[in-house]
RNA sequence: GGCCCUAUCGUCUAAUGGUUAGGACAGAAGCUUCUCAAGCUUUAAAUCGGGGUUCGAUUCCCCGUAGGGUCACCA
């Protein structure tokens, strides 16, 4: 890092080091502070931290503030809590100001955009646009007419103003012709003269647009990397023509594949149910889970692994095998996803996570149980089996699917009637016999396995359904539950043997035998 | 409309001139202790169309078609 601030201190700005070797590679995530991070946002972030990471150089988070009037309140601080829980680090962001280059937001950087405008203007490349809003709007009803392009180099004053820093500053455009450029991903590009137009490098209101701020930032900070989707690439050789300008080379194009609505016919965009990040956090999916996948959309290392740690996916990422051809994010796969990241987690973070889910229902319900940490430890395997994701608890208490580890089930009698049996004869008969085969197993042998070979020889002679139904039943009061082994490994003896005797009451009261 | 980009199972994708076009998710069937899960096995499913180049094209070229992007003092 020291020798980075060193390089950044040390480098001629007007000398792009893009490309240098050894000079170290440098990426941003640039997000304009207008709303939550989505799918979409927190891809170009990872891409960018990945290459970052991976090539041991540095990344840089930097905020796009420049258009005042969208910019939504909170967003800086939400973006970097989207970052922070995805572990997308940061070397230089908008929390410090100590930065070899200054400030990561682009709204305390103006002097900086002035300063390189004053030079495109006295090098004559950059001139104060003379019309107004109404006059630009006429040039182009005027050429929509002619059902041809509208330019505004069409309309370029023969003498330029004195730019007074009140007026909106326009490039000066090289000579039309056509550009050819190489971008990572997508190859060899090229675009015609009509892609190439004088445009706005200051606004009226002092800030610089994007096209003109994100390439002062992008030299000043050394980045040697843009990371972006592909609607930027018809503004490409306004860029070129601008790095040009400055006599700078321009940093390697990284075209990103859009993430598609599930039509495909469209780009994920807010108003399709591209979420916010966060709520993906709500929903208990882990960031381990999320970053794998949202790295495989548009990118695959070429093996059939899917699986990744983040620092497996540092080692495989390699921006050349980044897809051309967007994608959709299948919500469905990334639960998949998450189970396989459950999996593969520490089983005490996993317990962690399941009580604190269980507390966070309790606390917004009337529930009161008894969790203590020997209930939780022996049904923690039991939810995980059961749940790609810890929103899935949710669904399981509401569904009262957890209620039998902590009170007594209520249910109806006839429920304990295996579906194959006329009425509760053989219900109380294997109850009673069960009772006899669970207290007779020592307190030391209670355990799942144990319990399974004491009861299965009576089940299996006598008709498995016929005998563990009731059983089940009996322990738990719901159609769907674990195996009755498990179950009674859990509850304990003493509860297994008090809820069977509840259950032949039941049966008694239902049909008193004669 | 001009300019530009893209195109393998429903979805994510592998295969960069030679494979029975592979894997995963979702689907179907089956197995495993009664149910529910989990797990395992099996199965169906694709190279957008048409021309070239080549002994041979998913792969290279051209033309279509479809979809996307962009034409702001938004990013």
């Amino acid at each position: 890092m020291i020798s980075l601030i060193k390089a950044l201190f040390s480098k001629n700005p007007e000398s792009s080091n893009a490309g240098t070797p050894g000079s170290g590679v440098v990426t941003r995530f640039a997000p304009s502070p207008t709303g939550f991070m989505h799918i979409g946002g927190a891809r170009t972030a990872l891409y960018a931290y990945l290459w970052a990471r991976k090539n041991n150089g540095t990344f840089i988070l930097r905020i796009e503030d420049t258009d005042t009037e969208r910019e939504v309140e909170g967003s800086i601080a939400h973006i970097q809590e989207t970052l922070k829980w995805l572990g997308i680090n940061w070397d230089f962001g908008p929390d410090r100001k100590d930065n070899p280059f200054g400030s990561c937001i682009q709204s305390e950087r103006l002097d900086s955009y002035r300063q390189y405008a004053q030079k495109l203007v006295d090098k004559g490349l950059a001139y104060p646009d003379p019309y107004t809003a109404e006059e630009l709007a006429a040039f182009r009803a005027q050429a929509d007419l002619e059902k041809r392009p509208f330019l505004y180099r069409h309309h370029r004053p023969i003498n330029f103003g004195v730019w007074n820093g009140t007026q909106a500053l326009r490039f000066k455009v090289a000579k039309p012709r056509r550009y050819k450029w190489h971008d990572a991903v997508r190859g060899d590009l090229e675009a015609g003269e009509e892609a190439l137009d004088d445009f706005i490098l200051m606004k009226k209101d002092g800030y610089p647009t994007y096209n003109f701020a994100h390439i002062i930032d992008d030299l000043l900070m050394g980045v040697t990397h843009i990371m972006r989707a592909d609607e930027f690439i018809s503004s490409t050789p306004k860029f070129l023509s601008l790095y040009e300008g400055l006599g700078i080379q321009p940093p390697t194009f990284v075209t990103l594949p859009p993430i598609l609505r599930s039509d495909k016919t469209k780009k994920l965009g807010k108003r399709d149910g591209a979420k916010d990040i966060l709520e993906y956090r709500k929903e208990g999916f882990l960031p381990d889970a999320m970053v794998n996948f949202l790295a495989l959309v548009g990118w695959n290392p070429g093996t059939e692994r899917e699986v990744f740690n983040p620092k497996d996916l540092i080692a495989e990422f390699d921006i050349a095998k980044i897809h051309k051809a967007g994608g959709v994010f299948n919500e469905e796969k990334l639960r998949w996803m998450n189970k396989e990241h459950l999996k593969l987690m520490p089983i005490e973070g996993v317990r962690a996570d399941i009580k604190a889910r269980i507390e966070s229902n309790e606390r917004a319900s009337d529930l009161k149980w008894n969790l203590t940490p020997e209930i939780v430890k022996t049904i923690t395997p039991v939810i995980l089996d059961r749940i790609e994701v810890y929103a899935d608890i949710d669904t399981m208490i509401a569904e009262r699917d957890l209620d039998y580890y902590f009170s007594e089930p209520s249910y109806d009698a006839l429920s304990l009637k295996w579906k194959d049996e006329p009425d509760l004869t053989n219900t109380i008969k294997h109850l009673k016999h069960i009772r006899g085969i669970m207290a007779d197993i020592p307190d030391s042998r209670w355990n799942e396995a144990d319990i399974k070979e004491a009861a299965w020889p009576y089940a299996d002679a006598n008709g498995r359904g016929a005998v563990l139904w009731p059983l089940r039943y009996a322990l738990s009061g719901k159609d769907k539950s674990p195996n009755p082994f498990t179950l009674s490994a859990i509850l304990g003896k003493e509860t297994v043997l008090r809820r069977i005797d509840v259950a032949l009451k039941k049966c008694a009261d239902h049909a008193p035998l004669a």
